[in-house]
DNA sequence: ATAATTTATTTGTGATCACAAAGTATATTT
DNA sequence: AAATATACTTTGTGATCACAAATAAATTAT
């Protein structure tokens, strides 16, 4: 018997699709950017078919909205809706991060130190983007070792939601310090403290937007 | 000037889309159903086009897995998984639920009280597509008042991620008994003791899978 | 000038098609 | 009889097109 393995190759549009992903998830387009079906195709140089698939999976997952006409934008939060992601966040970041303090070992604590440096480093050189980047990572490199998937993803699709408008909110007040909150948390994950890493996580997420939104 | 009212239609594609979600939310549609392009379309009357997109759609909402040979499919859950999503559902629910209940006055509390009775008359006629129905209705009506648009799509993206599985949990072990925590909620919400709904919602979720996959 | 109307352009939707890959059934070989 | 090879069918992908609705631009009228 034959067994052929391949890895099927990605489609077409999943490289748009992960490209234009990662660009609203880390605020690359502001919000009220509106895309249209053609302008992507052309921007990729495929036909139309795979940029309307593109533009209406990332519509279903709310990191684009569609106008009543049919138009495709990045979403403009009001003050409520975004509250009410970041009320999401401080609700399931916590809980993921206490899923995955036990099996957060050394190597990810240094991996996390290290993230945190880079996050310091945007701070200096002003740089927004390279600053959402980083300190999605650090909290993503944690929560990627909780195992749930389906967890992640959700906390996930509230980091796209929000994608845009953080980064308005960014350029607005200036990226004004490294999280302080940061530390904590890697000093709750060495001495395996569950009930400070859950309360700095959720420090750290609500107190972010607090900074930014007064 | 003349203003132009007008309700733009809903597309053709999202009367289907409403309709197979609702089937794969109250499990309808076992796991590992598979769907084809050229089925769904023949069923509807309409192009493949159509059908691929409610079928993309579907499949970015968890509603649907895609292959990896690009075939789509209700999703077959792993305990594990099952475990996690019910999880979620602990976690949103009474929160959700919880910040309703400022909002949740007696024609509200009434009508889940009307709902409840056609759980009970579900269960009688051992009928479960109403049950689960009728069940989600239940505490959807709920949500509703809590007036967190972003959270109550989160639930119900849960809800539509087991609703397959869920239905052959029911089938396997035969709805039992009309859900004992429903009177609970309804206590707890008439007397607007916020720490009893969140448990009670809490304990709702939870042993509702409990007793099906022990 | 300003508002209303007309014209031109842009845009998403749905249909149809060719194609390659995957799956299924049939035939062939060992 | 079991495994392999072959032929056949089904399936998703991407391209192209016509069309109507929405938007933008230009024109006309008040």
């Amino acid at each position: 018997m034959v067994i052929d393995l391949k890895i099927s190759e990605p489609s077409l549009q999943d490289k748009i699709y992960r490209e234009l992903r990662q660009k609203i998830m880390l605020g690359d387009l502001r919000p009220g950017h509106s895309l249209t079906l053609r302008g992507l195709a052309q921007l990729y140089d495929v036909s139309m078919t795979p940029a309307r698939e593109v533009l209406r999976r990332l519509a279903a997952e709310g990191a684009l909205i569609v106008t009543n006409t049919g138009r495709f934008m990045t979403p403009i939060l009001s003050n409520d809706r975004l509250e009410e992601l970041n009320a999401l966040r401080g609700l399931l970041e916590p809980e993921i991060g206490a899923r995955a303090l036990p099996r957060a070992h050394l190597a990810l604590i240094d991996r996390m130190q290290l993230i945190n440096s880079r996050i310091a480093q945007a701070v200096i050189q002003k740089e927004p983007i390279s600053y959402v980047q980083a300190n999605l990572e650090f909290h993503r490199s944690l929560y990627l070792r909780a195992q749930a998937p389906a967890m992640l993803a959700l906390v996930e699709n509230i980091w796209l939601q929000i994608g845009p408008t953080m980064r308005v909110l960014y350029e607005k007040i200036g990226v004004l310090e490294t999280p302080k909150h940061h530390v904590s948390i890697l000093v709750a994950l060495k001495s395996s403290d569950e009930q400070k890493l859950r309360l700095m996580i959720q420090t750290d997420v609500t107190n972010g937007l607090r900074m930014l939104i007064r």
